[in-house]
Order: C-alpha cells, then structure tokens, then sequence
DNA sequence: TCCATATTTCGATATTTATCGAATTATTGG
DNA sequence: CCAATAATTCGATAAATATCGAAATATGGA
C-alpha cells in the first residue's frame, strides 16, 4: 500500500455520506447492497450516491457486481486492511498488536 | 470519537502534504518538530505550511506549543488512536484483537 | 418490441481546498 | 529600540469536490 493509494482511500473516507455508505456495507457482509438502496437509506438522490460510491469504488475500498438490474456494491476488506496497516506502520507509534488490526468480516473471524 | 471528528482527521491526513507532515511527527515523537523544519524537509513554503499545520490541528491530531521563537508541532497519539478505534469497530468487519490497535510512541510501547 | 426499473453519465453551479507571495505578529539578542 | 528570525494571517487565484436534475445506458418482463 504505497502513499498514494493511502490518500485515495482515506479521502473517499473523509466525507460524511461516503463514510456512512461504507459502514453500511461494513455491516452487510459479502452479500453487499445495491446502490438503490444505500441512496434510499442515506437519502442521498441516486446521481449523487452514483458519484460517492464511484469515489469509494476508485479508491479500491468497494467492488462492484452486477445482478440483474441492480448494481450490488460490497466493502473490501481486503482493502480496508491494507490502509488500517498503512495507518498502524506509518502513523502510529509502532506495531500495536502481534497480529495488528486485522479488517475481516465478523463471520470468517473465528476460524482465521 | 463522533463522525464528525473522524471526517475531519480522515479529511486532514487524505493530503499528500499533510500525510507526510504526520508521519515525521510521529517519528519525531513526544518531542516534536517546529513549524519551520517541517516545511524544509517537506519542500513547500512556509505559509503553505502552516495552512496544513492548521488543518491538522483542528483535527486535533496535533498539537502545538511555543518554544522561543519555534512553535513545536507533536502528533497526538491518543487522537490516533481514537481514530484508529473508530475504524476498527465502524469500517472493519468486527473487533480485529483484544486490545485493538493502539497508537502509542513506540518507546513507551514496551510496558504497557 | 415496449415499458418499467436501476444506475450511471452529463452539465451546470456552488462550495471547499490548495497554493504561495506579501504583510503582519511574536520573540530574542544586541 | 531595532534588526533578525520564526511563524501566521491575508488576499488573490487555481483546482478539486459536492450537489442534483435531466438525459442516457443496461436489464428484465409482458
């Protein structure tokens, strides 16, 4: 994860109807939410939630799928792990905790 | 740490400039850095400086006291930190290790 | 094919952010 | 008090971001 990625990420972060959007995909797991829908629950009108989550999307910290007509935006943890590393190694003091902030989904957390 | 605090800290780190001032202050540690030495070894001019300085004060991830004629620049560990938390518990998928990524100098990292 | 649904792209506009030289404020030493 | 140093505030400007309605693009069903 190299600076520039870094400052993508955490600006797609630092905006208000961004960062709900994403925690509303944090807290829907793999399955993911269509746009429709986050644009509903945010009341954000959809061009407006289109330009947000292309943010997001650009920033690499959500994919997208299609399924029928509906386009299912879901978080990468994946991705979300990377900058909480960056964060931790670069701007934190040192290393925190052996395995460091790991950023997986709840469910897949007990086995791992 | 409320989400209107996160997205100031997110929006003030999401800047190349800004990103790098913090680093070297966390590097630097409790003792600091003054205004000046930053924007040398950054390359940018001094009232530029002092713009982002601003920024990342406000957020309240620095902080600043007067020393002679220098105004000292130190990162704020404990806002790193609860930033950090914030993440961890809203944008990852769930408690990532017991005590979750804590942002303390390294030096005082052993002990505790 | 035609219509309804879901979403994105376009275009126009308002707001915020970044940049940096010049002027201003604070501090120290002679 | 005056000059030198360190930093900030001011002002003007350029660039990026946010907003949202209208138009365009996919998809699926009748």
């Amino acid at each position: 994860m190299n600076s520039d990625r870094v400052i993508r990420a955490l600006s797609a972060l630092a905006q208000d109807h961004r960062l709900a959007a994403f925690r509303l995909l944090v807290q829907a797991g793999a399955e993911g939410m269509p746009a429709g829908m986050l644009a509903e629950r945010l009341g954000v009108p959809p061009s407006s939630m289109s330009f947000h989550l292309a943010q997001l999307a650009n920033a690499g910290l959500v994919s997208q799928r299609r399924e029928s007509r509906s386009i299912i935006y879901a978080a990468d943890y994946a991705a979300m792990n990377g900058l909480m590393g960056y964060l931790t190694e670069n701007c934190c003091g040192g290393v925190p905790c052996d395995d460091a902030a790991s950023c997986e989904p709840s469910t897949e957390r007990k086995s791992a």
